[in-house]
DNA sequence: ATCCTTGCAAAATATTTGCAGTATC
DNA sequence: GATACTGCAAATATTTTGCAAGGAT
């Protein structure tokens, strides 16, 4: 079904919040800031605007339909929540954003947890980089 | 010598540089706000601005006097930088932050970044974390 | 004496909120 | 039809910048 997610979320349905979870859907992996996504959903189409945006985000972010990372730059990013854990690594340069996953970084968080005497229960990793 | 290091990283010594500095090093391993910072020196002694504030930390963080954190939040915080690296692990029950060093970890993102065709510039990590 | 630095105010960014009209259930 | 939602504009919040005055070497 198109917006049942929205739906679960206790939200109605509306043109707004269908066109910004297509468009997210449309680019899993990719992070938008909101000022990209009223750019790109404007383009596409009809007459959205910034601060309903902001305010869908908000709400998807709430009902975990999204995720908000605040990167170094001021602009915070949105990206379709998966489900699949996974980390960042920025480029500094480009402000392109890359995910990976890696058993063994994973793996050694968890050790370390317990190392100090805690469980993991998350954690946030992003690798700021710039190309060789 | 008190202005030493601002000297060496080609600023003049100035007192808000002073100030702005004295207090880090009175409270190294906290994180403050350009505002916190404000109200703090403004309390305790002369008239200083905010842009001068924001200014200093700015060119502080260039001579990686200090190093500055985008958390969560929106703001950004500022610690004195005393050359060891370390990451964060938050108590999501308590709220208790404990700094850590790992070298392990280190080594993989290094080594990471590499698989990646890139070269790590910075990172940070943050583990949320309950007690066993 | 020169050039850097400062404080204030205004500008630039990023995000939120008030409101009156509109669409969804 | 009631209520939640929208777009716009104005309000906030955070950080940066222009400028004239003041200070360091």
């Amino acid at each position: 079904m198109k917006g049942e997610n929205i739906k679960e979320a206790g939200l109605k349905v509306t043109l707004p919040r269908l066109q910004v979870l297509e468009f997210l859907e449309k680019n899993v992996g990719k992070h938008f800031s909101a000022d990209e996504l009223f750019t790109q959903i404007r383009i596409s189409s009809s007459e959205i605007g910034l601060a309903t945006i902001y305010r869908v985000l908000n709400q998807f972010e709430e009902a975990g339909l999204v995720i908000k990372h605040q990167f170094e730059n001021g602009q915070a990013v949105y990206e379709l929540d998966t489900g699949e854990h996974h980390d960042h690594m920025v480029d500094v340069e480009s402000g392109e954003v890359k995910e990976f996953y890696d058993e063994e970084i994973e793996a050694l968080q968890e050790k370390l947890a317990k190392k100090y005497g805690y469980e993991l229960v998350d954690h946030s990793m992003v690798l700021y980089v710039k190309k060789l």
